[in-house]
DNA sequence: GCCCAGGGAATCG
DNA sequence: CGATTCCATGGG
């Protein structure tokens, strides 16, 4: 595949061209992270022609995403975008090679079915995450709704996470150990609070180690290792190995996803049908029925 | 197996 | 409007 290319550079705004589809739209608005939302009024305007322009920290940093359809428009530093963002928005994985394979994964009525899903999400790309921050995020995600998880998420930023340029870097487990429980408790995290807490700790202090899970190849290994943790179950951890390491074949379940896979494909659907991508196939399955699908 | 644990959103009556 | 339900996981 061709590697995605830096057009031109204005107000701090790269336009990079490259294959396949991106919609900043969808991915940033099918669930997967936490810390983007409308365009912060201290980042000049991307180019007239952008639609949907978001903001927001990733890798202890600001930035801002936005596409006029044909090319992707990004608020960073040339040096940054080769080494950070390019990755973070999947650019150099081969997204073609990837609808292919989850087009000809099924046969007939399935097959119908995420065709159309395909095209009601085409752009939707997985972010590769930082590690911590997606295992974290995804833990608060347990039994929560989207604007809690927010706002708890915010909150612990505020509080423990290093101030950058445009707000704050998530906190590191050395900083959320350092909290305690209580302190995380009482910013508004519930019971999760002591599930945040452990896994800080067991990381700060070299019980578990994050680049363990992701050098592990093995994905059942990989998913075994992280459900060692209190508080991460089959569904954290698919959502944490799928968006902070990069494991694509991850399928995550929820009660959405469950509904998907009972009312349109008979109960059944083996997600190793989609081989490495079946992670990307879930996205457009449940975006398409969440956000697509209900108009 | 069954209930419970934050709390805000979604849905119901 | 108020009341109820939802949510992913672990512990009692």
């Amino acid at each position: 595949m061709r590697a995605p290319t830096i057009l031109s550079e204005e107000n701090h705004w790269l336009e990079i061209s490259f294959e396949g589809d991106f919609s900043t739209a969808r991915t940033f608005d099918c669930g997967q992270c936490f810390r983007f939302g409308p365009l912060s009024d201290e980042i000049p305007l991307p180019p007239a022609d952008c639609k949907n322009a978001v903001s927001g920290i990733a890798y202890g940093k600001q930035v801002a995403f936005a596409d006029n359809g044909i090319h992707l428009f990004v608020y960073a530093s040339p040096e940054d975008f080769q080494t950070i963002w390019k990755q973070y928005l999947g650019l150099d994985a081969d997204y073609v090679q990837a609808n292919q394979q989850i087009q000809r994964a099924l046969t007939g009525a399935s097959r119908q079915h995420m065709q159309t899903a395909l095209e009601a999400s085409r752009g939707i790309r997985i972010l590769r995450q930082e590690p911590w921050e997606a295992l974290c995020s995804f833990i608060i995600s347990q039994n929560n709704n989207i604007p809690r998880i927010r706002k708890i998420i915010e909150a612990l930023c505020r509080e423990y996470g290093e101030q950058i340029t445009g707000g704050w870097a998530f906190p590191t487990p050395d900083a959320l150990a350092g909290a305690g429980k209580d302190a995380i408790f009482s910013l508004g995290a519930g019971f999760r609070a002591s599930y945040i807490w452990e896994a800080a700790c067991k990381i700060a202090s070299g019980a578990f180690s994050l680049d363990q899970v992701q050098n592990t190849q093995i994905y059942e290994e990989a998913r075994e290792l992280l459900c060692s943790l209190r508080g991460v179950g089959p569904k954290v951890s698919a959502c944490a190995l799928l968006f902070g390491f990069n494991k694509t074949e991850a399928f995550p379940v929820d009660v959405w996803m469950q509904r998907v896979i009972d009312t349109r494909f008979g109960g059944k659907l083996d997600p190793t049908v989609f081989g490495n991508w079946a992670g990307l196939a879930q996205q457009y399955l449940f975006y398409y029925e969440r956000c697509a699908a209900c108009g």
